[in-house]
DNA sequence: CTGTAAAGTGCATTATATGGCATTATTTTA
DNA sequence: TAAAATAATGCCATATAATGCACTTTACAG
């Protein structure tokens, strides 16, 4: 998953649960200048950064072979 | 999956393949030192590095919803 | 053991992520 | 369509990630 899928997986999964970027960024201890930098595609948060909204959205990082036959 | 489970995932990974941690940083375009720093567990490593890592060793990101029944 | 390769660490510098504040743009709602 | 809520962006200070270099420690082959 490349970094723009992971930024519009996050922003959905915000969107679904009805919250405001405001919200997350006070659950999760981000600052709202960092989320809002992060969701419009900018930035390169740093992996404690992605945990923290990650973990606000019940949701968390995990790893997996690439997928050899979706390349490109 | 928390950051130590990332740093072993990544550094069983890179043993598996008997690949030095030289060789995996000129490959992907990231420091020695900064990968030391991140299979040695310190350190908060931007997604870029990560993902540059990850791509090297056939692996990527990926996310998922928490499972709710291993809590804790 | 001994030498060598691989890994870990201290220090200094540079690049950049974080985050607050004010302002603007966009979306939603009444 | 006006007002209110949300989201995006510029400016900028501070914290810290990235990185090179030199040196120490550890692992391993002979």
């Amino acid at each position: 998953m490349h970094f723009t899928g992971l930024v519009k997986t996050i922003k959905e999964r915000r969107e679904a649960l009805h919250v405001t970027q405001e919200t997350i960024a006070e659950l999760s201890g981000v600052g709202l200048r960092t989320l809002k930098q992060f969701e419009s595609g900018k930035g390169n948060p740093t992996l404690l950064t992605l945990q923290k909204l990650l973990d606000v959205l019940g949701m968390e990082v995990c790893l997996k072979i690439k997928d050899l036959t979706s390349n490109q």
